[in-house]
Order: structure tokens, then sequence, then C-alpha cells
DNA sequence: GTAAGATTCAAACATACGTTTGACCGGGAG
DNA sequence: CTCCCGGTCAAACGTATGTTTGAATCTTAC
């Protein structure tokens, strides 16, 4: 067997039961188990499973970070700012796109990228923190310029929504009849996303809001 | 130390423990330290790690759940049928009123119900679908009265966007310089996530929206 | 006061964990 | 061929884990 063979087996075994189990209920040896190599083999290519898991993530995050990005300016260079269904689209599509790319592997990583906010684990959500600053920052700032009106305190909690919801579906924890996302068809999905999180994303600042009291859409 | 007393350390010391890093980074030799009793007192108490976790969460959830049932069989008794906001407000509200009225073991409380329903551990997260099945129940099908020109499958995904906003801002892992939600103002909290999950959740059937091609369960 | 039961305690059990070690294998370079 | 070195391997290291045990201590009722 060859090294890099060796290698992407592990990252293979560990990105699948760190999705399924988390970091601290998947063991080393269960990984080098499901991949069937040696034990030592982890801490030979990766040093310890603290930099495995930084190596599993960066291999999904990596990539999909890219194209947001990309997609992120160009929707900023838009004269008149970026519309608000297109920041929310660069920042859906590209993570739904790579994993039906990857096949039986994108179930994996959507869990995987769900779940590591809400790790428990310190390092863990350091780790996916750092991974997402950088998009998280040129999103709000799309968002502040899309959106102009809304104090820049109530952008940012309107993000947080869109992340909550986003990787509450993408984690897909809770069993539900229906297929609510569909991994095989990332536009579709997306566009679904996009079709609940725009309105109320847009939606005029609340000043008229009273605390108490539905006053809002009726 | 009377036995009561040392049932209500351990618990304590495990809601904290439990919230801050989950289940499977929480060793009953911590719990026991924290608490300030002998190791052995977790398995008389309560027979194994797991039947403590279990009754760690029953503790913070079925109050909270008795109350939500309540508001909501007020909201779906209304004439006419329940409003989509007070149906958020009765799913909302409870946790951050228990919460707070807990002082500084609510920041423990709402983190752990928020993470509940990502936690990798299949034991947890099949006990948190347990403790939810009967209040998700009742609120779905507020829900379904409330928008009856929505497909029972659009109902789903939308509540399931609400359980995505509200878990994620309960487990609060993602550091804000602004605090968003303010535990210490139950009222205040909820106005705010309904102020912005009502408009979304009672937007129109979206007829016109295209989707990727699935014309999904009929 | 004393017996009976409930509760606590230190100690041990067996297993699992992340990590390290040193021998071993295979193939390209001299 | 021999040397060497990246890679693999079985085995071990020390520690941490959930759980059990049996004696010691406390509480309660007579």
């Amino acid at each position: 067997m060859v090294a890099e063979d060796t290698r992407e087996r592990i990252l293979d075994a560990a990105e699948h039961l760190f999705a399924e189990r988390g970091f601290d209920g998947t063991s080393i040896r269960d990984v080098t188990a499901e991949a069937g190599v040696n034990l030592a083999a982890v801490h030979y290519h990766f040093g310890s499973k603290e930099d495995l898991l930084r190596s599993v993530l960066e291999r999904v995050v990596l990539p999909a970070n890219a194209l947001r990005l990309e997609m992120m300016r160009a929707a900023n260079a838009t004269p008149g700012g970026a519309a608000v269904a297109d920041l929310l689209r660069a920042f859906i599509l590209p993570e739904l796109r790579l994993a039906r790319d990857l096949g039986p592997r994108g179930q994996c990583i959507t869990r995987l990228i769900g779940r590591m906010f809400s790790e428990p684990n310190e390092v863990v959500h350091q780790l996916a923190s750092d991974l997402f600053s950088e998009v998280g920052g040129c999103f709000i700032e799309g968002l502040h310029q899309a959106l102009p009106d809304l104090p820049e305190e109530e952008v940012a909690f309107r993000m947080q929504c869109v992340v909550g919801v986003f990787t509450f579906f993408m984690a897909d924890t809770v069993p539900s009849p229906w297929k609510l996302i569909d991994l095989d068809d990332p536009e579709g999905a997306t566009e679904r996303l996009v079709s609940f999180l725009e309105p109320a994303l847009s939606a005029p600042p609340a000043h008229t809001r009273q605390r108490g009291g539905v006053d809002s859409v009726a």
C-alpha cells in the first residue's frame, strides 16, 4: 500500500466517523480499523488525533470556502451592492455542490460541517470558527451593504439565524418523514433555504416592533 | 450530607459539565469531583452515566415542556386557530423563562438544550427526540391549522428552520461581540426571535418557487 | 442502646484511550 | 549486493474510563 493511499483511507474513515459519532466519540482505533491500516499510521502521517481532525476539516471546508468567497465577491461587486438572495446562495450552495460531487462522502461532509459549530470539544469548534471567519466576515459585509437601514448588530443577529438554519439542516440529526433537503439536488435545496431565509433577512428594520405584542405580518 | 443533597449536587455538576464539554467529553470522575461527592455516588443514585444524563435532561426539559404544551393548547383553542407568533412564543419562551429563574444555572441549561439535538452520541439525541416529540407534534399541528394553504411537508420544513435557529442560539457556541440574545430578558429575547421567524414562517406558499426538478412526497 | 437500612467511602476491576517504540519490510541509489 | 530510508507493523506505555465491591459510617425507628 502506497503512502498516499494510506493517508486518504485514514482521512475518509475519520471523516465518516467524526461526522457520525463526533470527535470525542471516535477513537483512533475506530478510524484505523475502518481504514484497514495500522494504528500507528495516524501518528506517523498526521501527528495527533487533533491534527487529523484539522486535516479532515480543511479537506472539505477549504475548497468550498474558496468558491464561497468567489461568489460573494462577485455578488458584492454588482452595482448597487449584492442581492441578499445571492449572498445566501454564495454561502449555502458551494458546500452542497461539493457534497454532491463527492458522492457517498457527501452525507458525511455535510453532517461534519453541520456539527462542527456545536461540537462541545473546545479545540474542535475553535478550529471551526477559524475556518469560517473569513467567509463570515465577507458575508456580513455584503449583508451590511445590501441592508443599509439595518443596525450592524441586527445584521449580525440575522446572519446568526442563517447559520443556525444552515448548520441544522447540514447536521441532519432530527429525522423527518420527508426529504426536506435533498443533497442530490444542491440548487433545489439551496433555493428552498433561500426562499425561507431571504424574506426574513431583508425584512425592514423593526423600529415599530413592540415587545410582547403581535403587530408584525398577520 | 443528606442523600438528596448528594443527588442534587451531582445533577448540578453534571448539568454544567455536559453542557460545557458534551456527554462524551465529560467523565463521571469530572462530575463527582466538581460535585464534591464520592465516585460511586453516581451509580448508587442514578445507575449509570446514561441514566444520569436522562435525569439531568428531564429536570430541565419536563417543566418547560409542560408550559409549552399549556401555551400551545391555549393558542390552538383561539377561535380561528392559533396565531403563528403565539405558537412561536409557546415554543421559545418557557425554556428562556425557566433559565432566567434558575439564575446561574440558566446558561448551562440553555446550552445543554441547544446542544442536545446535535449531540453525536446516539443515545443522547434519541433521548432528546423523545423528550420533544410531544411538543413538536403539538407545534406542527397548530402551524398546520394556522397556515392551511401550506402543504404539510412545507410546514414541516419551516418548523425545522425554527428549531435550527432556536437551538443555535440556545447552544451559544459561536462568539459574537454583541449580546444578540439576552438570557436575562426572556421576553425580549423571545420577541427578537419571533420577529425574525414569524414573517418567514407565515410567508405565502411558494407555488411560483421553482425547485431543481424534485417534486417531493405528494 | 441497638438493630436495620440507607448512604458514603477507598479501593479495585477490566477495558479503552492517545501515544511511543523498535523491529521489520521493500525498493531505489551507490 | 549493500546501504538506506520512507513506510508499516505488533507490542507496549501510562493513563483514563465506566462500573463494581465490601467495609465503614450515618440515619432512623423501636
